[in-house]
RNA sequence: GGCGCCUUCGUCAAGUGGUUAAGACACCGCCCUCUCACGGCGGGUUCAAGGGUUCGAAUCCCUUAGGCGUCACCA
């Protein structure tokens, strides 16, 4: 058998789709399970659609997500270049040798309004399918411009194997004569992919269901020319569900959905890469969730691929967030979520991190989570209420005020200290511990939900700062 | 509309003729707890519908329905 290999041949459109990053990822961990190579393609051959730096944009995005092409335009290798628009004189000498089979031809009529009723497919399709080599050379000789057609059998079918699907038929009578080379030289899509993954010796073309009905297009190209047939692999789409339920095509309506937007909202970059792993592939023999890219590989195979559509979802994508931040160590974390934790001093920030990395999903909650430190939300009396600890306002102010006095007279701020300090009090009053500690967390901070308990929040707003907010909360509550 | 693909809990899914139909997320309940979180325990009419084949079907066959894709000088 032939060395394996893979390719990830995206367009070079400056943003990194989840079902892309998926379909990416799935090709490399094919090669690399199968001790085989995975290569990056860019397929620029739309000029309209030319994005300047993508390309770049594309492999920065993949080396973020660990997925290492051992070919492509960075790293070069045997079969450069990796970049369509710089392969031209390969597609158009490809497609003269189809014209001189028989299994293509030139069509004149680039450029015209393609009619809209002319035959089941529209436009020009088979116009120019029977022109006379007279025809053809006086319209050569004007300079009229054209393109190249793929010359479709117009009877029998074309079968062809995917290994997800099994066999899949087409009637020949529903291929249309496919542009191969469009007017400005460049070609299309279905000839350069066949062309380039033929010559790069790509072993397996794994790739989105959307190219489906267009592969016995490509089966017949591998046939004019004599090619061996690489093998198959198509995968159902990634979907997103909407507001009202409705699931369709993962995209920007369902939110964030590339690769990028997904790390601006604070999800680590292994977390998704892991995630996504998931949406269309689970191992065999085993209910692993977490994996490391090593892992991933390891466990790796075909057989575990689902053909049916997987709903995106971002609960699962948070508990998976959060399961690698409680793996993390404090100082990981609190590197990890610098930007958000960059108002508060290197000891305080480790701290934070400690307490938050188990309170939340992804790093843009953090934010709102410690807004209280900064600032104190309105007085709300109503918060003093607490069934459980049968708390009323008033009951509340009757614990704050010796409490005050208590943490007026520490002089050691340290975390130990106010423990002790909170135990001694508790044990005094005779209350129980979240009856004391409740009025304690609202007054300081105003919110029912905190990271960490109360003297963790008494140590980071430090002993001025909370005294302060300490009597002001008594005296609102008596006022 | 033609052609093609898909259909197991709300979601990701295991399952390949005989299982109490795994597991995870989410949800709900309980426990633990200084709130939340973490952790622990428990809960839920899930095989699209209808026909077959079979002693036996989520697994095999047929029909229907629904969803998705595709019908470009885009990929």
């Amino acid at each position: 058998m032939n060395r394996i290999r893979t390719r990830f041949a995206p367009s070079p459109t400056g943003y990194m789709h989840i079902g892309n990053l998926r379909t990416a990822l799935y090709a490399y961990l094919f090669a690399k399970s199968q001790g085989g190579d995975f290569i990056l393609r860019i397929e620029d051959t739309d000029r309209a659609r030319y994005v300047a730096d993508a390309v770049e944009f594309i492999e920065r995005t993949l080396a973020a997500a660990k997925i290492i092409p051992d070919e492509g335009p960075h790293q070069g290798g045997k079969f450069a270049p990796y970049v369509q628009s710089e392969r031209m004189d390969i597609y158009k000498r490809c497609a003269e040798e189809l014209v001189a089979s028989g299994h293509a031809y030139r069509c004149f009529c680039a450029g015209e309004e393609a009619p809209t009723d002319g035959n089941k497919f529209g436009g020009y399709n088979r116009h120019c399918r029977d022109l006379s080599p007279a025809e053809v050379e006086k319209n050569l000789a004007e300079g009229k411009p054209y393109v190249i057609r793929q010359k479709m059998p117009l009877e029998g079918e074309t079968t062809f194997y995917d290994v997800l699907h099994g066999n899949i038929t087409i009637a020949n009578s529903e291929l249309e004569d496919q542009v191969l080379l469009k007017s400005d030289g460049m070609p299309t899509y279905n000839f350069a992919n066949v062309v380039d993954d033929h010559l790069m010796e790509v072993s397996h073309i794994i790739r989105g269901t959307e190219f489906i009905t267009s592969t016995p297009k490509h089966v017949l190209l591998y046939d004019f020319f004599g090619w061996e047939l690489p093998t198959f692999i198509h995968l159902a789409p990634v979907m997103g569900k909407a507001a009202d339920g409705t699931v369709s095509k993962l995209s920007k309506r369902h939110g964030a959905t590339g690769f990028h937007d997904l790390i601006a909202a604070g999800y680590l970059p292994e977390a998704i890469t892991n995630y996504v792993a998931l949406l269309g592939w689970s191992p065999k023999n085993s209910c692993q969730e977490i994996f490391t890219m090593d892992e991933l590989i390891a466990a790796f195979s075909l057989d575990g691929l689902s053909k049916s559509p997987a709903v995106f979802d971002y609960a699962k994508l948070d508990w998976m967030n959060g399961e690698y931040f409680k793996a993390m160590t404090d100082e990981d974390f609190a590197d990890a979520a610098q930007d958000y934790l960059a108002d508060f001093d290197a000891p305080r920030r480790i701290f934070l991190a400690s307490l938050l990395k188990t309170r939340v999903a992804k790093l843009s909650d953090i934010p709102q989570m410690t807004a209280f430190l900064k600032v104190l939300p309105p007085f709300d009396a109503e918060l003093f209420t607490n069934k459980r600890n049968k708390l009323t306002p008033q009951k509340s102010a009757e614990i704050l005020a010796p409490a005050i006095k208590i943490l007026e007279q520490a002089d050691d701020w340290s975390l130990d200290a106010l423990n002790a300090k909170i135990a001694a009090f508790v044990e005094e009053s005779g209350l129980k511990v979240g009856t004391v500690m409740w009025p304690l967390r609202i007054a300081l901070s105003m919110q029912k939900v905190t990271p960490g308990g109360v003297t963790e929040i008494l140590y980071l707003l430090g002993k001025e700062t909370s005294l302060i907010r300490l009597n002001d909360a008594l005296n609102a509550l008596r006022h």
